[in-house]
RNA sequence: GCCGGGAUACCCUAGCCUGGUAGGGGGCUGGCUUGCUAAGCCCGUGUCCAGCAAUGGACUCGGGGGUUCAAAUCCCCCUCCCGGCGCCA
């Protein structure tokens, strides 16, 4: 959510980086933002008014009855003062509203270093990394590897769940573990703090967190209770500093979370329909930071190298994109995804999306800062990146790692993790 | 799920029965004074609106509604925390 100071003081910058996302409905909610906050605050100054006389007169009375005087000119005089204040509230409870539609509407504003663009592959590529192993044999995807394996049951995945759902059989088991134990590890080498979060949240904090059309697309709700399954653990981190004043001296907070995430994947019929790619629940270890605004480019460099490094200790060759305007989304300022090569689909796939939500999610949540008690507070910026999510981390390395027999081998950094395994092939029955 | 006790500013706490300026302590901040391991005193401490500013006004006692000229206080609903009982991996 935009800061409607922000708007406030500098309607004119706000518009013109808004007018960037090249779509005049969101410039036509924020002119009539800016006539309802006039209103709103026409009312405003009525209603204090009326209260600051209804104030002096309650005085007045209290001063007089002390003296045991009568007080009924007074009463009088006070009778239809709160008539007229609440008359005047519930308009302005009206324009209230109407601001908050369109507040919870508005993107974010993007970084001037944002691509023009329509959609993905107007992405621009920054930087690449890795040789693209070149085969000798007849490649496979990731699905047939892992059936041929038996390291998946999709079939019975959708006989108990339905599509998008799998159950990952014995060594996929054991590696998808050894990646989140490497990725935690890899964390707090470079000291962020690990949090296993609540998987399920209340709608008011899961709001601080994503876009409205988000609730619809993405998020899963329970019925019958005020609860909603997290789509990642970003959303549980950010929620854990919500209504807080953090402490300037002791940011950046860098934290790390691991979690399944549930995704309802409602906009993408038809994309990805086989094997573990795509689908409603995985396993996450992810990155977040809450900074101050002045951090947050420094902190979004920090995010996408962990994960770059992350994925060059794998030996995964990929590459950098900076998200363009038409794919940015609406929460983020700035976006890198680092897409994997998989040899299965011969293309760069998404592994990682890291994000600089600047102070889009903090005026949300209500999450501010100040570095002694009585300095006036401001917002922090926050930022969010995947180190690693294992399924898909999984489809990369069945794919890259493939040998002419079928068999997987393990990456080195994964094999302590292993227990010492260093391949994964097919069990003789 | 049931019974009881709670939630007051950055932290602790009084006020609630009996409606009438939210009081005290700690912390922090700025200022002043006195000067031996420092102490004392004073202003300030959250949010919003107007104003270039000084400042003025409003709001804020877990959240929402109600009664009233006036609500931390009375009434109704809800959330969370603590204790006990029940259930339980």
């Amino acid at each position: 959510m935009l800061d409607i100071k922000l708007i406030r003081e500098d309607p004119e910058r706000v518009r013109s980086n808004l007018a960037r996302r090249d779509d005049p409905e969101i410039l036509r909610m924020f002119d009539e933002l800016i006539e309802y906050d006039k209103s709103w605050r026409k009312y405003f100054a009525e209603t204090n008014e009326l209260r600051s006389q209804r104030n002096r007169i309650t005085e007045e009375i209290a001063k007089l009855k002390k003296q045991g005087l009568d007080v009924s000119e007074k009463l009088k005089e006070a009778a239809n003062i709160p008539a007229r204040i609440k008359e005047i509230e519930s308009k302005m409870q009206e324009y209230r509203e109407k601001m908050d539609f369109i507040l919870m509407r508005l993107p974010n504003l993007m970084d001037d270093s944002v691509p023009f663009g329509k959609d993905e592959n107007d992405n621009v590529v920054i930087r690449t990394w890795g040789e693209i192993r070149t085969f000798d044999f007849k490649v496979k995807d990731h699905i047939d590897l892992a059936l041929d394996l038996d390291l998946v049951d999709i079939e019975r995945a959708a006989k108990v769940s339905g599509a998008r759902f799998y159950y990952l059989k014995g060594d996929l088991v054991k590696l998808n573990f050894a990646l989140i134990k490497y990725g935690l590890d890899f964390m707090t080498e470079r000291g962020f703090t690990p949090f296993l979060p609540p998987y399920m949240m209340k709608r008011k904090i899961l709001e601080g967190a994503v876009s409205l059309a988000d609730f619809q697309d993405t998020i899963y709700k329970v019925e019958g209770e005020d609860l909603f399954l997290i789509a990642t653990s970003e959303h549980a981190l950010l929620g854990l500093h919500s209504d807080e004043i953090l402490d300037g001296n002791r940011l950046p907070l860098r934290y790390c979370g691991v979690s399944p995430c549930f995704r309802k994947e409602a906009g993408a019929h038809g994309r990805d329909t086989k094997g573990i790619f795509r689908v409603h629940q995985f396993e996450k270890v992810e990155q977040f930071v809450f900074c101050k605004p002045e951090e947050s480019p420094r902190e979004h460099e920090l995010l996408i190298k962990n994960a770059e490094e992350f994925f060059q200790s794998l030996k995964l060759p990929y590459r950098v994109v900076n998200v363009c305007s038409g794919d940015l989304g609406t929460v983020a300022a700035k976006k890198y995804d680092l897409e994997v090569w998989l040899p299965g689909q011969g293309k760069y796939r998404e592994m990682v999306s890291c994000s600089n939500c600047t102070s889009y999610q903090a005026v949300r949540s209500n999450i501010r800062f100040r570095d002694k008690p009585n300095e006036p507070t401001k917002y922090v910026h926050t930022l969010n990146s995947t180190l690693v999510a294992t399924e898909r981390a999984m489809v990369a390395i069945l794919e890259n790692y493939q040998q002419e027999d079928g068999s997987i081998i393990v990456p080195n950094v994964l094999i302590p993790y292993m227990n010492g395994q260093d391949s994964i092939r097919s069990v003789s029955k």
